[in-house]
DNA sequence: AAAAAAC
């Protein structure tokens, strides 16, 4: 247990004892960051070019795509530079930000497919959008303030649909603005706030947003802040401590908008400590995701809550394979399908490759000789399951690779919390995570992601290598694969191939294998990977059974409220405690 | 197809 905290805790932390020079240099030249060397061998204690946020928020990456050849390796040495010095870390990135406009490319365009009824026209500009329908011109301001100058392919054709109050199902690679797709229209139908008692009065919740991770709730949730500055709306990122408050039906009624993971938000319904009726707004986010058989129930009963007739609702994804797709359809209203780029397919700013290594005992050896030469950081690394993460994030430490972090939904909430903003302010070099990462989060200087463990299904693959190649940005993509993952190389083969990426010969002339075949090697697959489950790290397993010792003496505790003392967990209850 | 995540 011990060593999983000191490990969740970070690898900043660790480093700063043991890898001296590195954070010596890494804190006194924060500032400087945008001077940093060229060279990104993190290893040796230079500074890296994680603080490359700033330069790839800063320089026109037209200029990167003329020059750089896409191999991603090759890019580290040649960086393009930041051409001023800057004060501080806040600044950096708002100036960033702000002359990332200038001289910023448009993004690629996409090729847009819409199907439906009377589909509203797409619109080329936010000015457009202002002269066609009735934006405050507060929330427009506040786009430009955010660094958004031209609305991407699914931003100009999906914000009229929203702004029209028709439903909408959309389809747009990883990294292309869904967010801001959904969040403009959905506040600029807001009104006036809840709790100013003349315009709405009791009218409470009119909006709610819905995404299968805390994290990416989170992430949603400040990006509304941005749009919502000098408004009063109250905008709630739903959490036990917000439910909480909930009793109170006076709070209930001035709260505007909400984002919440599922589970969260029925709990809140059952308890009866919430009222949905006035929802004018649905939008489920990472939608194929959100109709999983797991959520679907949740989904559905958060959705039967909302019982305003004029209900609108909008689902966006970058991945909608062909049975989400129908459920979907089947929840919305003459809807509107809106599909940039191809389907299910990911961005070709992502060079992706293959690796073969035979077994899963071959993994770190060439993980480690990978980080042993120069990359660029920060990198995302992909696992199968929380205990891999731990130990594999531990291993690397073990190993020396600095500022190693880990993330996973095993870990606490603000362990968890803690990690995203260390990989935010560019101080986690190497992450270690599971599928809790893969889908929506927005790390603009992630480069490469790693696929350590080989994505469970093409939607997988496709949302974690896009957490790089975001907004228009170059991004490197590696998967390991082994012989047991052979069955399903193929089909992951084919969308690097579909997206411009190169693929050995020998895996395409690979023979599909017959769908009995698969299932039998899935079981070998399957049972291997129980049995490697705890195989990264050594002491695995003993952690693995204080986690869990450790989370069932939680549980006792929460039935038997009274008997506070044998936690071992610090800060596992006592926050939360139980106020409602 | 299966793990992860949701609480």
């Amino acid at each position: 247990m011990e060593a999983f905290h000191l490990l969740s805790r970070g690898g900043a932390k660790f480093d700063k004892s043991k890898f001296k020079s590195d954070v010596n240099l890494f804190n006194g030249k924060k500032s400087k960051a945008a001077n940093a060397s060229t060279s990104a061998r993190a290893p040796e204690g230079e500074l890296p070019p994680e603080l490359d946020f700033f330069k790839y928020a800063q320089g026109g990456q037209g200029k990167r795509k003329a020059s750089e050849p896409n191999g991603g390796a090759d890019a580290k040495g040649k960086k393009r530079r930041v051409e001023e010095d800057e004060d501080t870390e806040d600044e950096d990135a708002d100036e960033a930000e702000q002359a990332a406009e200038e001289d910023d490319p448009p993004m690629p365009r996409h090729r847009v497919t819409t199907k439906g009824n009377n589909v509203p026209e797409h619109v080329e500009t936010f000015e457009a959008l202002r002269e066609r329908y009735n934006i405050p011109s507060r929330l427009l301001q506040n786009i430009a303030q955010s660094g958004y100058k031209r609305p991407t392919g699914i931003q100009s054709h999906g914000i009229p649909i929203l702004l029209e109050h028709r439903d909408l199902a959309a389809i747009s690679p990883t990294g292309t603005g869904k967010t801001l797709s959904y969040l403009l229209p959905v506040m600029s139908a807001l009104g006036a706030p809840a709790a100013s008692s003349k315009s709405n009065p009791g009218s409470g919740v009119r909006a709610l947003i819905l995404a299968p991770t805390r994290e990416l709730a989170h992430q949603i949730h400040n990006e509304c802040l941005k749009l919502a500055q000098g408004r009063k709306w109250k905008i709630v990122l739903f959490s036990k401590a917000t439910a909480a408050t909930l009793a109170d039906k006076k709070v209930r009624e001035k709260i505007d908008l909400i984002i919440s993971t599922p589970l969260r938000l029925v709990a809140s319904l059952q308890a009866g400590n919430l009222e949905l009726n006035n929802v004018r707004h649905i939008v489920l986010d990472e939608a194929d995701r959100m109709l999983d058989a797991e959520f679907l129930e949740q989904v559905q009963e958060v959705i039967a809550a909302c019982t305003h007739p004029e209900v609108q609702k909008a689902v966006f994804s970058a991945t909608l394979p062909a049975n989400a797709e129908k459920v979907a359809m089947s929840m919305l209203r003459d809807p509107i399908r809106v599909v940039v780029g191809l389907k299910d397919t990911p961005l070709p700013l992502i060079a992706q490759s293959l690796t073969y290594v035979a077994d899963d005992q071959s993994k770190l050896p060439t993980l480690l000789q990978y980080l042993s030469q120069p990359y660029n950081p920060p990198v995302l690394i992909f696992v199968s399951s929380q205990p891999r993460a731990t130990s594999l994030a531990e291993e690397l430490v073990i190993s020396g690779v600095p500022n190693v972090d880990c993330l996973h939904a095993g870990m606490t909430m603000k362990e968890r919390e803690d990690a995203v903003s260390r990989m935010r302010r560019g101080e986690s070099w190497v992450m270690v995570s599971t599928e809790v990462m893969a889908r929506g989060m927005d790390f603009k200087g992630v480069r490469e992601v790693i696929n350590y463990d080989f994505p469970q299904s093409v939607q997988s693959y496709i949302h974690r290598i896009g957490r790089t190649g975001r907004a228009g940005r170059e991004g490197k993509a590696i998967t390991y694969f082994t012989n047991q993952d052979a069955p399903f190389l193929k089909t992951i083969a084919n969308v690097l191939l579909q997206s411009g990426s190169t693929v050995p010969e020998w895996i395409l002339k690979l023979p599909k294998p017959s769908k009995m075949k698969r299932r039998e090697m899935g079981k070998v697959k399957r049972a291997e990977a129980v049995n490697n489950a705890r195989r990264i790290g050594r002491s695995d397993a003993i952690k693995k059974r204080d986690m869990v010792a450790a989370s069932k003496r939680r549980k006792a505790k929460e039935t038997q409220s009274k008997t506070d003392g044998a936690t071992s967990s610090p800060h596992a209850d006592g926050a939360d405690g139980e106020s409602a």
